[in-house]
DNA sequence: TGTCTAATCTTGAATCGTTCCAGAAAAGGT
DNA sequence: ACCTTTTCTGGAACGATTCAAGATTAGACA
C-alpha cells in the first residue's frame, strides 16, 4: 500500500506535465495524507521556497481532475486530500481533533451502492464517514475526566 | 411521517423560549426539509419581516444543540438543516443540482457503526452520502445527449 | 400584573477557505 | 532554439459563517 510511487511517474502516466509545484504536491501527499491545503502549502514551501497558494489550489485540482488525488470534505472541516485513490475507501473523523484515518469498505468492493429507496437518484457512489474519538482524544478524555 | 408537530410543543419539549424566528424557522424547515440558511432565512422573512441572519444562525444554532434540528454538509455545498433526527437516516445527493432525499439506513437501526479496522478509533456515528443524479437531471442529460 | 435577569436578537465588522482575474513564466512538442 | 499552451504569480473578490457589543424580550418570580 505505502508504495510511494514516483511523483513523476505518476505524471507522466497520467499524460500531465512534470513541474516542481505539482511534484511537491505529490511529495507532501505521500507523506502525509489527508492534509488541508494549509499543510500542503507549508510543506510545499518548506521544500520549494515560494510557491503561492493559488498554485496549490490549481495543482491540487488538476490532480483531483485526473484522478490522481482524491478530495474529501468531512463537515466543518476545510478540504483534505490523499493520493489513495479508486478503491472506494472510507474514513473516520476524530470529534476532538479532526484526525482521519482510513477505513476499507466493509462490505466488499462496490457495496454501500445499495440504498433501500433511491428516490429515483441514480446513485453512483457511497461516501461513508465514520465520527467518533481517535486514540490519542480517547486518552486525554480519560485523564481529564 | 409527515407529522408537522407543532413548533411551539417542540420548543417547550426541549425546554426552550419559545419566539418567533424560532417558530417559523421549524414551520420553514418542516416545509422544505434539506434547506440551506438563505433559503430558511427567506422563508422566516416572508412570514415575519425583517430577521436578521445572524438570528437564523443562531437558531439553527440552537436547534442542533438540542436536538431538535440537524446539520448536513455535503461536500460542496453549504450546510443543510433537517427536523428529521434521531433516527439516523442518511442522504443522496445530486451531483448536478444538489437535490437532497432521504435514505433509510440499508442495514437496520444502529448499522453502519462497523467498520472493518477502526484505528483505535471509538466511533459512534456513521455517515453515509450517496452520490448521483436526480431524477429530473437524469432526464434532462438524457435529453442532452 | 409589574419587575428582573438571562436568553435572544440586531447591526456591523471580521474571518476563513476558496475562487476569479490578468499577466508573467515555463514545459515540452516541432 | 522557437512557439504554443499550460501553469504559476499576485492581488482582489466572494460566499458562508462567526465574532462582538449593545438593544430587546420571554418567562420566572414576587
Amino acid at each position: 500500500m505505502q508504495t510511494v510511487d514516483d511523483p513523476v511517474e505518476l505524471l507522466r502516466g497520467a499524460g500531465m506535465r512534470v513541474t516542481r509545484p505539482r511534484v511537491a504536491v505529490i511529495s507532501a501527499l505521500a507523506l502525509a495524507p489527508h492534509s488541508e491545503v494549509d499543510r500542503i502549502a507549508a510543506d510545499v514551501r518548506t521544500e520549494l521556497g515560494g510557491v503561492s497558494t493559488q498554485a496549490i489550489y490549481d495543482v491540487l485540482r488538476a490532480l483531483t481532475d485526473v484522478g490522481l488525488a482524491r478530495r474529501i470534505e468531512p463537515a466543518g472541516s476545510p478540504a483534505l486530500f490523499e493520493l489513495r485513490v479508486g478503491d472506494n475507501h472510507h474514513h473516520v473523523v476524530c470529534r476532538e481533533c479532526g484526525a482521519v484515518a482510513d477505513v476499507d469498505c466493509a462490505h466488499g468492493s462496490a457495496p454501500c451502492l445499495t440504498a433501500s429507496d433511491n428516490h429515483g437518484f441514480t446513485i453512483d457512489e457511497a461516501e461513508v464517514t465514520y465520527w467518533g474519538t481517535c486514540p490519542d482524544c480517547t486518552t486525554v478524555l480519560e485523564t481529564t475526566n
